[in-house]
RNA sequence: GUGGGAUUGGCGUAGCUGGUUAACGCGCCAGUUUGUGGCACUGGAGACCACCGGUUCGAAUCCGGUAUCCCACCCCA
C-alpha cells in the first residue's frame, strides 16, 4: 500500500457496508429520547477553549492533557469538544432558553476528539448520544434521564449491562468527604501506589478503585461518602433511588464511581458491562448543578448523560445481537441493449417512488455478468428486460430465492404490482 | 505519558534456523458459444513482504529506529 496518508491515529471509517449498524442505534436512540420529551440540539465541533477549560475542569486529565486545541488564523484558541454537555450548555446559555420554560430537555449526537492512547473501547473520535435537562433540581428529572438510557439499552437488546449508581454530593459534603479521605490516605502513605499518592491531592476519590491489591485493602476501611452527605444529598439520593424502584429500574449502589469531570454533583451514574474489555462504561452521567452558574449564567440545576456509540456496537457484537439491514436491493433490472436500458430508468423511478431499493447495470456488464452481479448484492427480484419485453410491454420478474417468475405488465401499475409481489414474500423487504 | 503483542496482494493466513518466479484460501474481474444468478471449470488483475537504516555475496526472514494496529495502566463514553 503506498497510499500517501492513512486515517489518523485513534480515528475509524464506517464504511457503506456498515453504516446500517449505526443508523440503527441511532434511530433507537432519536426515538426513546423524543417519547421522552427529549428534543435534538446541534452546536459546533469546536468552541473556544476556555468553555472547556471552566466547565470540564480545569483540573481534569481531560482539559489537562487531552484536549486537541489550536490557534486560528485570528489568533483565539479554538478546542474539538471533547464531550457533549460544555457546548449544549453554552447555547442553552447564550439563546437563554431558560426563558422559555423549564426543563430544557435536549438531546445530542455528537462527535469527541480526545488526545488518548487509543485501545479497546477508547478512540481520538469517538460518537456519542446524549441527554441534557436543565432547570430542575428534582429527583424525578435524575430518575427520568436514567430511564431514558435504560429504555434505549433495553431496545439494543442488550443484556448483561448493570446500572452503578452513586451521590457524590454538593460542593460542602464533597470537601468534607474529601477531607476525611485525605486523612485516612495519608496514615497509609508509604504503602500507597505512585498513582495513588498523586490521587491523594489531586482527587482522594479516586484512591478507592484502584486496581492494586495492597491500595484495595487500605480502601476496604475507607470512610464512605454516603455517610458524609449533607441532608438534603442525602434525601435527594434516597428519592432518586425510589423513582427508579418504582420504574423497575435495577441499580448497585457502588460508592466509588467518582467521574472525571469537575462539573458532576450529587448524582452520578454509570451503566457498565464486562463483555468489551477494560473500558466498560457504556453510559455515563449525573447531575451538574454549578455548571451553567461555571459558565457565567443564574442558578440553573441540569443532569444528562452521555452513551459512547462505538462502546455501545462493540456490546452488540460481543453479545452476538443481528441488526436488521435495510439496506438489500428489492429489485434488479438486467439489461440488454440501449431502448431497454432506457425504459429501466422509467421503471426503476416507479418501484424506487414506493420506496424500494431497485437498481440496474451502470457498468456495462453483459446479462450473465448482470445476474451474478444480482445475485451478490443479494437482489430479492431480477427482471430481464430487452427487445422481446420491450415489444410485448411485459416482463418475468425473478424471485431469486425460488427461481419462481411472475409475469407482469411494463405499464404505470408496474411498482404497484410489483411491490405487493415482494411484500407477500418476505417482511424483510417491507419498506 | 508508561508497559506487552503484532505488522506479508481487498480480507484471513503460510513462508521453520537468511539463498534467488513470495505460496494458499476467500474475495474481485472475465469467460464456459445462441437472452438469466447461486455450483463447477478455465483464465486474469492485484504485494515495492509497514517505513527507514544496518549486518551479509545475498533478508519477508537477523539487528536498530520510526509509524500504525491490538491489549493493559492512567483516565473516560
Amino acid at each position: 500500500m503506498a497510499l500517501i496518508t492513512k486515517k489518523i491515529k485513534g480515528t475509524e471509517d464506517v464504511l457503506p457496508k456498515q453504516s446500517y449498524r449505526w443508523q440503527f442505534i441511532e434511530n433507537i436512540m432519536r426515538e426513546e429520547s423524543r417519547v421522552y420529551g427529549f428534543k435534538e440540539i446541534r452546536t459546533p465541533v469546536f468552541e473556544h477553549t476556555e468553555l472547556f477549560a471552566r466547565g470540564v475542569g480545569q483540573t481534569t486529565d481531560v482539559v489537562q492533557k487531552e484536549m486537541y486545541t489550536f490557534d486560528t488564523k485570528g489568533g483565539e484558541s479554538v478546542t474539538l469538544r471533547p464531550e457533549g454537555t460544555a457546548g449544549a450548555a453554552r447555547a442553552v446559555l447564550e439563546h437563554a432558553l431558560e426563558n422559555e420554560g423549564l426543563p430544557i430537555k435536549a438531546s445530542y449526537f455528537v462527535s469527541c476528539y480526545r488526545y488518548e492512547k487509543p485501545q479497546a473501547g477508547r478512540l481520538r473520535e469517538f460518537h456519542q448520544f446524549g441527554l441534557e435537562e436543565y432547570g430542575t433540581q428534582s429527583p424525578a428529572a435524575d430518575a427520568e434521564i436514567i430511564c431514558v438510557a435504560q429504555s434505549v439499552l433495553d431496545r439494543l437488546g442488550l443484556t448483561g449491562i448493570h446500572l452503578e449508581l452513586n451521590s457524590i454530593g454538593c460542593p460542602e459534603c464533597r470537601a468534607k468527604y474529601n477531607q476525611a479521605l485525605r486523612d485516612y490516605f495519608s496514615q497509609y502513605k508509604e504503602q500507597l501506589c505512585d498513582t495513588c499518592l498523586s490521587r491523594l491531592e489531586k482527587n482522594p476519590m479516586r484512591l478507592l478503585d484502584c486496581k492494586s491489591p495492597e491500595d484495595k485493602l487500605i480502601a476496604k476501611d475507607a470512610p464512605k461518602i454516603t455517610d458524609f452527605l449533607c441532608e438534603e444529598c442525602e434525601t435527594h439520593f434516597k428519592e432518586v433511588q425510589k423513582y427508579l424502584d418504582s420504574a423497575g429500574v435495577k441499580y448497585v449502589i457502588n460508592p466509588t464511581i467518582v467521574r472525571g469531570l469537575d462539573y458532576y454533583t450529587k448524582t452520578v451514574f454509570e451503566f457498565v458491562t464486562d463483555c468489551i474489555g477494560a473500558q466498560g462504561t457504556v453510559c455515563g452521567g449525573g447531575r451538574y448543578d454549578g455548571l451553567i452558574e461555571e459558565l457565567g449564567g443564574k442558578h440553573l440545576p441540569s443532569l444528562g448523560f452521555a452513551m459512547g456509540l462505538e462502546r455501545i456496537l462493540m456490546v452488540m457484537d460481543a453479545q452476538g445481537i443481528e441488526i436488521p439491514n435495510p439496506d438489500r436491493c428489492a429489485l434488479y433490472i438486467a439489461t440488454m441493449g440501449d431502448e431497454a436500458k432506457r425504459k429501466a430508468f422509467s421503471l426503476l423511478r416507479q418501484v424506487r417512488e414506493c420506496g424500494l431499493i431497485a437498481e440496474t447495470d451502470v457498468v456495462g456488464r453483459g446479462l450473465r455478468a448482470q445476474m451474478k452481479y444480482a445475485d451478490k448484492i443479494g437482489a430479492k427480484y431480477s427482471l430481464v428486460l430487452g427487445d422481446n419485453e420491450i415489444a410485448e410491454n411485459k416482463a418475468k420478474v425473478k424471485n431469486m430465492e425460488s427461481g419462481e417468475q411472475t409475469e407482469l405488465a411494463l405499464d404505470d401499475t408496474f411498482a404497484e404490482k410489483f411491490s405487493v409481489l415482494s411484500l407477500t414474500g418476505d417482511e424483510a423487504f417491507q419498506i
